[in-house]
DNA sequence: CCTTAGCACTCCATCTTCTCGAGTGCTAAG
DNA sequence: CTTAGCACTCGAGAAGATGGAGTGCTAAGG
């Protein structure tokens, strides 16, 4: 059943008043807002039908009425009108994405920093590669007898190393020789394949090579698996403290500790979407209950896809977080994919997860 | 003035009981806690005495007292026993000292959330050089025309690796020429001194080559000023929620704001101290009056220090906090050094200039 | 001089009561 | 359908009232 005009147009005053407040709104104050001006014993009338609809809900009998998740989900997908962003809006996360410019891995932290940052909320931010990817390139360079750094180069162009060491003696000609079998025989495959492998070379090859051939392979799927593995993290949660809502101790540590110990059970878009708004009820995790998310994804090159998302109350202010959000996140795939011919530029570790 | 052992028993007392409680303590308490059976009237005067003395607090004239600074302080100078660990405690301890610590960027960020696991409090760490680190070798690796990967290990053995990109064209010897140039011209430099050298080459050097030269020098001279630069971090601020002390939203977000924004001002244990004990006012930081902070640092090879310390309420469980704490750092520190004799020590080698 | 029983006193925490006002639902008339 | 009018509800906050833990002080006893 469609609601008239001015139900509609009530729902929407109730639902940016609390909104702002955070109080229950009055059928007064609803009728000075109104266009069309009427009395209050109208909007009254009209108030008591959305409460039997279910779109609004009254704390208690004699107090205001209160938007339900079913207000605000109305709201949000009818009602809530395009929000501009300001120009100092627009500046500050113009600012934000230039900070990330050269980190590839330590974007998941930076970008959940960020968008807490630009929204005022607890963010949290992950990654995760869309399909498996394979090692593109091994080097191998001799330190000392027992040393040498294990260069590897993914396939979507990401570089990490890492000094290693053997219990034997492996000469300079030798890594030459692994490096060259390294890229001949473990290039391009999957984690499960490589393993195989190394397997089947684990007869013909003398041990000292063969254990500089085992800890490289070993840590180049260390590599594979970071990548693979959604690494999650949450930022800026200590902004809920200024929520009323959170004003109890025990509600904002509740809500925290999940966020921090469990990020990677945050919401994720669902699957072709690029954002997504999760109200209430609508989040599965129990601890998301009582708040929203807003969560939006973005593209790191052709084949990994990052998300960011921002979780506060329900009656957050979902047009600002979703424009904000959105901005953000169209932001982050415009720079990897200019970066993209010329990209990735990995950085080494970041402090994140 | 020292105090008269009994003086020194009430005090002990208090402090424990305040600590275990966070309510102020009563004469009658006191009075069934001390070994010599005294009355609660004796224990009074011995109380006024203290506040005279300024070991105690009364919150009001009618309360319980509560220790002040100073008498945490005397408490933890004089007062405070050895903590022995229980095995379960060194047993969780060394599970989070099992952590890879291969990555030693992440260590900062794992040593952090490892000591909020372990004390339950908010936690952070940091860590920094003892002296300035230089580049101890290059390598360039071609990737293709345009693109090489650029590794460096630093003088502490520490690798790192980036994709680059040039705008020329540069072949594969170039690229072999400029390794043997860097290492024979960058290596074990300053910063400021690598720049003059960078200069120093720049009309001597064809344009293509240069811009790698220089394209490799500023990934390295981020490197550096990466190590360089103090990394801090926070973790667990959710565990001040738990707190009654920080019941109060404004209190908890006040704190918590302050230790996750700028983590590098949360205190250092002084030169040649390897931990630790704040105490409220003796905190620099205006955020910190009313916390106290327990910090022990550990060694990271023999030119790094790391450090982790614990931010609570002044009437923390210091001799519990100390204890796991001091353990933990010590056990990193150990962790390091066993890692050390497989690191190529930087002082033995390189007779190259 | 130190200790201690006794006692009046203080002050907070808690509970109850009261009041106020915003906001409601309902009715009856326009 | 709208609206003025009105009695009613309910929570928030103010204003006592109560109780008890803990104090300080005094005076007597070792």
């Amino acid at each position: 059943m469609e609601l008239t005009p001015r139900k509609k147009e009530i729902l929407k005053i109730v639902v940016e008043h609390y909104i702002s407040t955070a109080e229950p709104v009055g059928s007064k104050m609803i009728a000075q807002q109104l266009k069309s001006s009427v009395s209050s014993a109208t909007v009254r009338n009209e108030l008591a039908d959305l409460v039997e609809l279910g779109y609004l809900e009254q704390p208690h009998t004699s107090a205001g009425r209160v938007p339900s998740p079913k207000g605000y989900r109305l709201y949000v997908n009818e009602l809530m009108e395009q929000r501009a962003l300001s120009l100092q809006e627009t500046e500050q996360i113009n600012e934000a994405l230039q900070m990330k410019m050269r980190e590839l891995d330590g974007v998941i932290f930076r970008a959940g920093q960020a968008a807490a940052a630009i929204v005022n909320y607890p963010a949290y931010a992950m990654a995760g590669v869309k399909s498996e990817v394979a090692i593109q390139r091994f080097d191998l360079l001799a330190v000392d007898s027992r040393s040498f750094i294990a260069v590897v180069m993914t396939e979507d162009s990401r570089v990490k190393s890492r000094l290693l060491h053997t219990e034997l003696d492996v000469d300079a000609e030798a890594l030459t020789a692994l490096t060259a079998l390294l890229n001949q025989h473990f290039t391009h495959l999957r984690m499960a394949e490589m393993s195989q492998q190394l397997m089947s070379l684990a007869e013909q090859t003398p041990p000292a090579l063969f254990m500089t051939l085992h800890l490289t392979v070993e840590y180049a799927a260390e590599v594979l698996e970071g990548s693979e593995k959604n690494r999650a993290v949450t930022a800026g949660a200590n902004n809920i403290l200024k929520l009323p809502e959170f004003r109890d101790a025990d509600k904002a540590h509740e809500l925290m500790s999940f966020m921090v110990e469990n990020p990677e059970n945050l919401p994720v878009p669902a699957a072709g979407r690029s954002m997504q708004i999760l109200i209430g009820p609508e989040n599965v995790s129990e601890a998301l209950k009582d708040t929203s998310v807003v969560v939006a994804s973005y593209d790191i090159g052709d084949n990994m896809r990052g998300l960011v998302g921002v979780v506060g109350p329900t009656r957050m202010d979902y047009a600002t977080v979703a424009a904000r959000l959105s901005y953000f996140a169209e932001g982050l795939t415009k720079m990897f994919g200019k970066q993209e011919n010329m990209l990735p530029t990995p950085k080494e570790e970041e402090p994140d997860e």
